[in-house]
DNA sequence: CAGTGAGCGAGCTTCCGCTTGACTT
């Protein structure tokens, strides 16, 4: 059943009202499309007679963190998610940050509106914002929904033409998708933070193009690396041509291909290895003698241009040349989009609108002739799976294309660059095909008793077509090469014959452009949000990158294994597909967003819900297990990679050594673990002898960060330490430094009653004693020059906190009991002697009201006591105790 | 992978998809 919003009907509006005869203002459409660059757009082809704004993307969402949450929701169990699960799955939207400024001018402005037209895009995402946009503003005016795919004075024009009402179904849509991937986010992370580390996520998407880079680094482990050897021959006839081994003695010759990745195994019998004697052997058989050419095959080939721009094509390119992040791409295209070059550039079509196709078509005929004109306009299906095309392809905007000479005097050099690839791309793409020939020649060498056969590509092209003007990185390879004629049975000398050696290499590292790619394939993730993605992997730690290479950390591991051992069917390269399919039936009316949402959360038939899958992870998943890669066995005792609190570490035997956070996983094979295990980690530095008597005075670096010692350890007494002082960099530090360090702590003067004033360096950084009060010393007086007044003054300062926090205010007494603002570790906050509740962020405690801190009390008694700490002590103890050790 | 001084309410983190922010030079 197909459901349509019922809104009233469009009263008689065939003329956009201006002005009437007497010259004042009478109401004017309001029209709201999603991006201020497009209403400036729009805004010239309407004319005066409308108002157009931007709603500038979504305005209300579900709330994304605590401090989001309105008050009236706090306290209940699905306030977090935001998702009243119990409830049919009803969400609770707030408006955004910009949603609220937004929402605010748009209500002002439809006061004096005639009727409002939304034209957001025309997809789930587009009709969903129309939704949000009438439930926030609420407007009393006749209600509209406008669709355009591209930005053209016709296509506007038509679109008020076709007016229709909001279609409720595409909202539904989005709603599941947005609902799915909320509880998938907001209840799989939290199992993150208790199995492996806190602050990581997961996600439909994210923990995909997490698992697509883990799953590349797990092939380039298990690769096993082989050789071969092949000769290359030089041949001459009336010319010299050259040709590679193909066939030893009739047997093919074995390649890279045949060998099996992760064994380094031949994968055929049908095929031989030369090693380094045996092409030897053959080559020295082979020299001097004459060859024949056996068979020369031609083949005319056509070469058909690439589609128009797609955004995550656009990002591709651009990476490989110009080697450009997918975010920086995105932001010079904005540029270009915003000041009128290019079309709307997130999208996931391939389409031109007419006046694209005329554009480019004049352009080619007058610039490159008729030849180069197809004789009708190329149209190009848009591949990539789940597209909702939305948008026209990305290409040059208006009616014709603007030079990139002007585009690179109007804006800079990186727009002129990106909009020549868009503008050679989009050109290109309406061109006529490139031909040519491709030439293949065998040639048999037979000499001594041994054969070898050889083959020699060509490749000519006798009209370049579309390369006149776009020509794809990967083509560069495959530059023409035009053999000598030759003819079958033709006999010709054989000039030279050289060995050669080659290695198979690992399959190679995903980078941002062949990880959007293969996103993009898997119809995850969308245009607008391919560059955050890359962000987002990076920013949780589960991938860095070296160069454009995109490497996993130990922590993408350790959280790809919890997934695929617990929540293997979320992380499935199909679930998108999937959930997709669903969505467009409810997109359609034949199918029902509580049966899905229900489906995925609680199950159905032999399909685990989500609700299933934590319990079962939280009661099952051993965070040891988890955190460990096991990398092999040495002297009968496992090898182990582990994910530590402090970061990735080995284990072997009870040994355990830190690894380097940016070490590539691939790079820690066993040979190079057992290589860090038995490295005993770096001894101290020496710095010279106490002039004193003589002792060694030595630099470590210690679990607490760099220290100095004098002597060693004699038996149990330990030797005197002291640690460097913030700031310090253990570089810098020679033996005078250290001497002064060692002599800690130092006397700086003595207080009125003649108790002696001690600077010491401590745990929380340094600070002075003096009768058995202590205060610590300010970073900018210095624990070595500070002077005895300076320590006075500082011991005339009131402690900088005292065993009860500082009372900011006093509200008044309720039931008895005293209600005090007071100033807490994590910001003020307002007790009544039991119960705390921390101040909301930017309320001022000086304005707080009994009322307002009664209300606050209220809810925090409501939400129960105080969950008992469940940490280990151990965790608590080392947290405490933990000192930055960072320098500058 | 050192032990040197004190201490104070726990609560938040996290998803994907729309869209631009800009105290000044």
């Amino acid at each position: 059943m197909r459901r349509i919003a019922r809104l009233p009907k469009l009263p008689g509006l065939s003329i956009p009202p201006g002005t009437n005869h007497l010259g004042s203002e009478v109401p004017k459409p309001l029209v709201i499309v999603e991006s201020p660059a497009k209403a400036r757009t729009i805004s010239k082809f309407l004319g005066s007679g409308f108002h157009v704004e931007a709603s500038i993307g979504h305005v209300r969402d579900l709330p994304a963190s605590a401090d989001d949450i309105p008050k009236s929701h706090r306290g209940k169990p699905w306030a977090r998610t935001a998702v009243d699960v119990q409830n049919d799955f009803k969400p609770l939207y707030v408006l955004t940050q910009r949603g609220r400024e937004q929402i605010k001018k748009l209500k002002t402005m439809l006061r004096d509106a005639s009727v409002l037209y939304l034209a957001t895009d025309e997809d789930r995402e587009g009709e969903a914002i129309a939704w949000h946009l009438t439930e926030a503003l609420k407007p009393k005016v006749p209600i509209q929904r406008l669709v355009f795919h591209e930005i053209t004075k016709s296509a506007i024009t038509r679109s008020l033409q076709s007016a229709r009402p909001i279609d409720m179904n595409l909202v539904e849509a989005q709603e599941a998708r947005r609902i799915v991937d909320r509880l998938f986010g907001y209840n799989v992370s939290p199992v993150l933070w208790k199995k492996v580390k806190p602050r990581l996520s997961a996600g439909r998407v994210q923990s995909v193009a997490v698992r697509l880079v883990v799953e590349r680094e797990r092939e380039r482990m298990r690769f096993v690396s082989s050789g071969w050897w092949d000769l290359t021959a030089g041949f001459k006839a009336a010319e010299a041509f050259a040709g590679t081994l193909v066939e030893v003695d009739g047997t093919r010759l074995a390649t890279g291909r045949d060998f099996e990745p992760t064994t380094g195994k031949l994968k055929t019998a049908k095929a031989i290895v030369l090693d380094e004697a045996g092409a030897e052997a053959l080559a020295t058989a082979l020299r001097g003698g004459t060859a024949k050419v056996l068979r020369v095959q031609r083949r005319p080939f056509r070469e058909k241009p690439a589609a128009p721009f797609t955004t995550s094509k656009l990002q591709q390119e651009a990476n490989r040349k110009f080697r450009w992040a997918a975010k920086r791409t995105m932001s010079v295209a904005q540029r270009l989009y915003e000041n009128g070059w290019i079309t709307y550039m997130r999208t996931d079509s391939t389409t031109l609108s007419p006046e694209a196709l005329n554009a480019a078509r004049t352009l080619i005929k007058s610039a490159y002739g008729a030849a180069f004109l197809p004789a009708k306009p190329r149209v190009y299906a848009t591949k990539s799976k789940g597209a909702q095309e939305a948008h026209e392809a990305i290409r040059p905007a208006g009616e014709s294309f603007k030079s990139v000479d002007d585009c690179a005097r109007a804006l800079g050099a990186d727009e002129a660059r990106l909009y020549g690839l868009i503008w050679n791309r989009t050109v290109a793409s309406q061109m006529t095909d490139a031909t040519g020939e491709r030439v293949s020649v065998d040639t048999e060498a037979n000499r001594q008793g041994r054969t070898g056969l050889f083959r020699t590509r060509g490749k000519t092209y006798d009209f370049q077509g579309f390369r006149a003007v776009y020509v794809r990185e990967r083509n560069v390879r495959d530059e023409e090469n035009e053999l000598p004629k030759l003819a079958d049975g033709q006999v010709v000398s054989v000039e030279s014959v050289h060995t050669k050696g080659h290695t198979t290499s690992p399959p190679s590292r995903l980078n941002e452009a062949s990880l959007v790619q293969r996103l993009e394939e898997l119809g995850i993730g969308r245009p607008s949000t391919y560059a955050s993605i890359i962000e987002t992997i990076q920013s949780r730690g589960y991938v860095f990158k070296k160069g454009t290479a995109l490497i996993p950390t130990f922590t993408a591991f350790a959280t790809t294994r919890l997934l695929e051992d617990h929540f293997n069917s979320l992380v499935d390269y199909d679930f998108t597909a999937t959930l997709e399919s669903g969505l467009d039936q409810i997109a359609a009316g034949t199918g029902q967003r509580l049966a899905l949402l229900h489906a995925f959360y609680g199950g159905q038939g032999d399909r685990t819900g989500l609700l299933q899958l934590i319990a079962a992870a939280e009661k099952s998943a051993d965070p040891r297990d988890i955190c460990s890669i096991p990398i092999g066995t040495h002297d009968d005792g496992a090898v182990v990679a582990r994910v530590g609190r402090y970061g990735p570490y080995l284990e072997h035997a009870g040994t355990t050594r830190s690894l380097p956070e940016d070490m590539p996983p691939d790079e820690l094979t066993l040979a190079k673990a057992i290589e860090i295990i038995e490295t005993v980690p770096d001894g101290p530095t020496a710095l010279g002898q106490d002039p004193d008597n003589g002792d060694e005075i030595t630099l470590h670096i210690g679990r607490f960060g760099p220290y100095v010692q004098r002597g060693e350890a004699v038996g149990k007494v330990k030797p005197k330490r002291e640690s460097l002082l913030p700031g310090m960099e253990p570089d810098a530090v020679g033996l005078a430094m250290a001497l002064q360090l060692l002599a800690l702590p130092r006397e700086v003067g003595k207080d009125a009653d003649g108790n002696v004033i001690q600077a010491f360096n401590g745990r929380y950084g340094p600070y002075i004693k003096c009768n058995g009060e202590s205060r610590s010393i300010p970073a900018e007086k210095g624990l070595l020059t500070l002077t005895e007044a300076e320590a006075l003054a500082l011991l005339a300062t009131k402690p900088r906190r005292s065993r009860t926090p500082t009372v900011l205010k006093e509200l008044g007494v309720e039931n008895d009991k005293k209600i005090q603002v007071k100033s807490g570790r994590w910001g003020p906050y307002v007790t009544d002697g039991e119960t705390n509740a921390t101040l909301k962020k930017g309320t001022d405690p000086e304005t707080l009201t009994l009322e307002e801190a009664s209300t606050l009390l209220a809810a925090k008694r409501a939400k129960g006591p105080a969950k008992k700490r469940t940490r280990r002590k151990s965790t608590t103890k080392k947290k405490t105790t933990r000192r930055s050790t960072k320098s500058s």
